[in-house]
DNA sequence: CTAATAAGTTAGAATAATCTAACAAAATAT
DNA sequence: ATATTTTGTTAGATTATTCTAACTTATTAG
């Protein structure tokens, strides 16, 4: 088994990956917040336990072991997060922090009855995916509010680098995944778009914002 | 904040002041199945720390503030187990392993949503009381059944040292906690009870069983 | 009341995870 | 094409938790 410690590389590696493709020891020891020598050791030893490719200066990857293992220790924090949300009924801003303690939790039958109390879930309560039971990820086709034009209308569907302050703002302004946004104009100036939904006739979403805010084409 | 490894001390300290009254430095090693030098050490590191009276050579005490700490871990133990039996409809028998780990959540809405979900409570599925939010536990006065006369009808109202082996064989024989159990006779030979509950007139509980289930007198 | 046994302690070593300081390689900017 | 900066690596130290071996104190049995 696994400490703690190497599935949280373990998970920063493959998120990761995921959002710039490759990794350097560079990025992740700021993700991790641990400096580039221990991350460094830590590399030559995941390279030994087969979950790492270490190669001296080449950018990290993980191996397929490692991707699957990184992949179950996500799905564990994603489903967390769900049952925390659905059936806990913690708001969406308040699940990130507990789910990462319960994600190292080694108890199968625990996060099996989650899953089935759940109806076994696909996404979690910020529209990512939840990987399946072999750790695959299945990942959608969203795009960024901030890419898209005048006058399309979107569904919200997931929310990404969503921190406590953002759900917030979100949850002040009535933002829910599920909810159907029309983009009335934007700014050439600074990307703002005014936008209307459910009742508000007319909200003004910063790029800050819209960025982050993953949608579908209607 | 504590190490998961110190509050492991702290537990075990405190369930074995409970069940022996002192607590020498072989016994923790043997529970915790850790060496006598490493025991020694740590409790040099948690008188440090304020959380154990320790002196060369004399029995081991949790100091006040200890015996808190300890409390509000075991808080957290009991009504996860709770939980998992009433809101997860695990077995009595599956939920200790998984408590064993939750415990050491840092997750104080977690615990608290928990509490409240479950109305309160101050037992767990084993009977055994849940510490207050100050990490006190309130003792009930309980009879070992062993200690009871044949003619005596009880209400079965906890278990100690179960194991996962004695809890498949109470849900086997149908004893639940609440069960009302008539003495019909002891054998002197070997202790062993002649009881009628529920709808079994005659069954007969060794004493090992009968030393390990708590009760009540109507 | 010794002698033997059990319990507790000290010393020294190992592993995991982290750090800082110093050095090397790669990338970037004149 | 060099100089500078950034990134990656190595070396050596620190803290936490554990161990075995050796020694000391306390308890128990004759
Ligand atoms: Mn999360
Ligand atoms: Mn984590
Ligand atoms: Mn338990
Ligand atoms: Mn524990």
């Amino acid at each position: 088994m696994h400490s703690y410690t190497e599935e949280n590389y373990l998970k920063a590696l493959f998120n990761l990956a995921n959002e710039k493709g490759e990794v350097s020891a560079n990025e992740l020891s700021k993700r991790l917040e641990i400096k580039m020598p221990t991350v460094n050791s830590m590399m030559k030893k995941l390279a030994e336990k087969k979950l790492v490719h270490y190669e001296s200066y080449k950018p990290l990857r993980l191996t397929d072991k490692g991707k699957k293992e990184a992949g179950l220790i996500i799905r564990k924090h994603r489903l967390t997060e769900m049952f925390l949300v659905q059936v806990m009924e913690f708001g969406w801003e308040q699940v990130h922090e507990i789910a990462e303690q319960m994600e190292h939790l080694h108890a199968p039958d625990f996060f099996e009855k989650m899953d089935a109390m759940l109806g076994y879930p696909t996404i979690d309560p910020h529209g990512s995916p939840i990987p399946d039971k072999s750790g695959k990820i299945s990942w959608k086709q969203y795009d960024k509010l901030s890419d898209c034009k005048a006058g399309d209308t979107v569904k919200l569907s997931a929310v990404i680098n969503g921190t406590d302050d953002f759900f917030k703002f979100l949850n002040s302004r009535g933002l829910q995944l599920g909810v159907k946004i029309k983009i009335k104009s934007i700014e050439v100036f600074d990307k703002s778009m005014h936008v209307s939904y459910l009742k508000k006739a007319n909200e003004t979403l910063s790029h800050t914002v819209t960025e982050r805010l993953l949608v579908e084409m209607e």
